[in-house]
DNA sequence: CAGTGGTCTAGACCACTCT
DNA sequence: GAGTGGTCTAGACCACTGA
């Protein structure tokens, strides 16, 4: 584990344990260094993620401020798993494994070529307080997995590729449009009315640049809600 | 301006200007830091930006590479104002000041104390290609700006802001929720049919830590579109 | 093996804020 | 003036990649 990183951790874990409330003053730059016997830059290092994941923000010539949190809902800018989001939030979610085939990507993920890409086709429904509000799609291309068993389907996709396989995730590219709840939407989620329904399409690469999988995952509009942080640039 | 924000600039330009295209290879570490004369330090943190904005990412052993952009729609995790995002798509944009009023921020805003927060209301409708697809409401705080002259709201806020006023803008919270169209919303965007509504709201910060005002963004669900580009954490 | 990115150090100077 | 964060330097060692 690097040292910057085993800051942040002990420093997002006080955030969260409320050892550092709302607009409390994080340690200086200089108590970090002393404290963790790191060189300044490092404990900087730390103190930017937290930065970045808005957690807390800096004021020159006042210190580190720990921010106002209500971050509980989806969030749209991270690759996170749904086990991941669930855990997080601490709901009660179950997930209901629909289908496992194969099946070329759809056309709807608005890759380069036109070729056919053969990939393995996983649909699953995700229940939140035994609601079903999420179908997710996965296609897995075939070229970096060959074969997914049925098992480890219904656990997290994440957990499988990072952990059995050994791959690593780095960045997804998502997009979001609004759409009409069709046939199979109402089929799924049991909606007897027309229904808004937030669809979220992303591309998952690999830190080698491989793209593993696209991933369709369709939300009931009336249950959807995010909650981003973004940053002026 | 800073050393790392001008190798950044100059980097992001030829990506944008097609000198680096999709999968070109940057310029290394070293040989940054021999064309501009900086420590390596510094060039990593020009290129450390442009990982964070989603247009590079680096692979161990190997390089720097250009990922694929296509990133041409309304950007959710950003704070980024209207004229902004249109200048940069290059979109056929116009807005039209609908009303300037004083009055408290409303209650659907979900900030802490229950007292009225007296602030300017500001009421504009953006059109692209002359069609009205977003509705602005933006509540701008008494507290920060006592008040706002309706000549300047026709323009950016933001820019009243920051070149006007001095402020300097931090972040911002938003929070993203699926609405139907509400009367006011069909009599302004010209709306025959039901509709799905996407509502953004959401809270600026300063970098004081005050909060300057709070948005509504009500946009056509039909018309809507974000793309994310989002790193595994 | 040389080249690359990832981490880390021990300094330095500056601009800003608060007392 | 003391404390804080922002920037920058000139090194160092490591892990990984590709020829």
């Amino acid at each position: 584990m690097n040292k910057y990183q085993i800051i942040h951790d002990e420093l997002l874990k006080k955030i969260n344990d409320g050892k550092y409330p709302e607009d409390a003053k994080l340690p200086s730059d200089f108590a970090l260094m002393n404290r963790y016997h790191v060189a300044r830059e490092t404990s900087r290092k730390a103190v930017a993620m937290l930065v970045d994941e808005g957690y807390v923000m800096r004021i020159k010539g006042r210190g580190t401020f720990v921010i106002n949190q209500n971050r509980y809902s989806f969030p749209i800018s991270h690759v996170e798993s749904y086990r991941e989001l669930a855990a997080r939030l601490n709901l009660n979610e179950r997930t209901q494994l629909d289908a496992i085939s194969d099946k070329d990507v759809p056309l709807v993920f608005d890759y380069g070529e036109q070729v056919p890409l053969p990939a393995t086709e996983i649909v699953r429904i995700r229940y939140l307080d035994n609601e079903p509000v999420i179908i997710d799609r996965d296609y897995v291309l075939k070229d970096v997995v060959p074969e997914i068993k049925s098992l480890s389907a219904s656990l997290s996709l994440f957990e499988l590729f990072e952990q059995k396989l050994g791959l690593v995730i780095s960045y997804a590219k998502k997009t979001i449009t609004i759409e009409t709840a069709n046939t199979l939407d109402r089929q799924l989620m049991s909606l007897t009315e027309p229904m808004s329904i937030v669809v979220i399409r992303s591309e998952t690469f690999l830190n080698d640049g491989r793209i593993i999988s696209f991933t369709e995952s369709r939300h009931r509009g009336d249950r959807f809600k995010s909650v981003e942080f973004s940053r002026r640039h």
